[in-house]
DNA sequence: ATTGACTGCAACTTGATGGTTGCATGTCAA
DNA sequence: TTGACATGCAACCATCAAGTTGCAGTCAAT
């Protein structure tokens, strides 16, 4: 149950801003351009951003003419997730066990 | 599918050393002064890390004598886990009958 | 060919955060 | 009651990250 490269993505999702890009992502790809139309915050600011959340996965880039659109990439983060999820049962089946230890005698 | 309040517990979870605490916590309930013992940061830097899981619910604190042992709320983390999930699995939903619609005339 | 739009790179500012040390407080135990 | 150990609070430092502006490079379309 390797922990390994999760704090990465963890921490790109530890964003506002990023969840808000995520959000708008989720409706349809969109270019950096595009998506600055829709946000508060500067083309640049948000290309930083789509940077970063490439780098853990979450995200890809797709050419389409002259403009990069990004796709959000839904399975990577279930992924993700499951593992979350194994970490945290396999926390409660631990503590659960020396319990039952120290009730039983 | 409310995002809410994932951002905090993803930051939380965004930090290495954060995860090296978690993991010690997962072997058994331990209190700042023990952990300090056996990580390579102070007391305080574990206290602090300590406040900011607590904040966001991965981890309880237990008074003990005098001393104030903390426990890891495996169930918290899965929560979080499934609501992560969900997003991913609707996002693939979202993008494939996009798709869907593009291919299918 | 030129113009306009989109991308990419770089420098800078600023606020948040992980880390430290020092000291005060509190509480168990001899 | 007094000493030892644990917690809590505060100040401080350094680094990182989010955001900005500005400019250069590309590519499509007129």
């Amino acid at each position: 149950m390797t922990i390994g490269t999760l704090a990465p993505v963890c921490a790109a999702l530890g964003d506002e801003t990023r969840w808000t890009i995520l959000s708008a992502l989720g409706e349809g790809d969109a270019s950096a351009s595009a998506l600055a139309g829709r946000l508060p915050v500067s083309r640049q600011a948000i290309a930083k951003h789509l940077a970063v959340l490439q780098e853990v996965g979450l995200v890809e880039p797709v050419r389409v003419g002259r403009e990069v659109q990004y796709r959000v990439l839904g399975s990577h983060l279930s992924d993700v997730a499951h593992r979350l999820d194994a970490i945290g049962a396999e926390w409660d089946r631990r503590l659960a066990a020396i319990k039952e230890i120290a009730e039983g005698l």
